[in-house]
DNA sequence: TAGATTGTTAATCGATTAACAATC
DNA sequence: TAGATTGTTAATCGATTAACAATC
């Protein structure tokens, strides 16, 4: 698999969004549709999606538009969800059993291998099917399946050195969920941090914001 | 409350960051920092950091920098997060326990005020020490406690005709975690989108390309 | 005062939008 | 062919970075 030269993490987080209304408009049984008609129903400007799209190549057909099932077929290969990253959870609390039992990796590259968590109190509990490993397995598991992915639903404390741990176990990329900005001084390794709590201090202003334009209109 | 003259978004979303960093600053005892310092705490450039506290004020001092505390506050106070909007959860499977007992809202400038779910199964239970609605009770409850915030952890298709429900029932504001963009004519309502679906496909994307560069390089 | 660092303006960079020739 | 719509280049817009006078 070549490298896409270099495309913008903004293009590239708008590729799910497309993937997603393009299904969407497949279980319809949309056959074709253009950069216009997508455009306005996800809120874009028609140039914007054939920008984004030649990025990765030339889906589209002039005077006829994009066929709905062959271009998210495309975008499925460029995200690379017909892969199985093998990944591994640490954290059994009520977060990690909810992503464990909610996310349908499968369905988005990825193969959830094992789940670990310290706690004498779940580990051999069942979550997804999957029966919960304790810590001190961690390093014999890495050792002999050689998971590339682990997804941390852990407290903002035991992320760093823990990330270290798993970094040095062959870990590649992290799905981090705890409240914490891990500091990977490696080069190599993939971070995607999703920070609950920083969505939820910017709905917070968004919000006073809203009812602060409503009480009394601002003085530009 | 006055509106604060049209910050960007971008801006915004950084400030729950800042936040977090102030805030451990604040415990290991730190008392004062300047933008070149914080810059290399937290990977930016000091000048943006600049920019950015200057859309809400001058809080810093010439040649001494920022109180870290003061700042910290600053920053609480222009998220909002000293008062406690009132919020119901909706859907009260994995993802909705999780978020109800995990998330801090009073730390975060919420009040969690009740939950729903529409299961006989899960309706009467107690999640974070607070029982379990049926749906039936949601208009009721609305219409006398004035809630302003919903947090949706309902499936895709359950999503949109109930935004729309407690938009009618006087809901300002969404949390939103089904795998759906809400499509809110309203001009005045508020979605804070978390498509952790979406986070994990960019996740997938990123690790082909990481591995893509490492196994061919590329040519530029 | 001299040194440090801000607040703010100007310059740069990147992302989005517009325009249009190519072409199905 | 004529009409439609893409792929792609050029123009615009917004966000980030650099520079520096103001000032603590």
């Amino acid at each position: 698999m070549a490298k896409n030269q270099n495309v913008s993490l903004s293009v590239v987080r708008r590729l799910p969004r497309y993937y997603r209304f393009l299904g969407e408009l497949l279980q319809k049984g949309t056959e074709r549709i253009s950069s216009r008609e997508l455009a306005e129903l996800m809120g874009l400007t028609a140039s914007q999606i054939r920008q984004d799209l030649n990025c990765f190549g030339g889906f589209g057909q002039q005077g006829y538009g994009y066929n709905v099932e062959a271009l998210f077929q495309e975008i499925s290969r460029i995200l690379g969800l017909e892969h199985r990253l093998k990944t591994i959870l640490i954290g059994a609390g009520n977060l990690g059993r909810a992503i464990a039992t909610h996310m349908e990796f499968e369905t988005r590259g990825f193969e959830l291998a094992a789940i670990f968590d310290h706690s004498p109190a779940v580990i051999g509990s069942l979550v997804g099917g999957m029966p919960v490993q304790g810590m001190e397995q961690l390093e014999n598991f890495c050792k002999t399946e050689h998971p590339l992915v682990a997804v941390l639903c852990i407290p903002k404390d035991a992320a760093q050195s823990l990330a270290d741990q798993l970094i040095a176990l062959g870990i590649r990329a992290f799905w981090n969920f705890s409240h914490y900005d891990l500091a990977v001084a490696h080069k190599d390794i993939v971070v995607e941090n999703v920070h609950m709590g920083d969505s939820l201090m910017t709905l917070s202003y968004c919000v006073h914001d809203l009812l602060a334009g409503e009480g009394q209109e601002q003085t530009v």
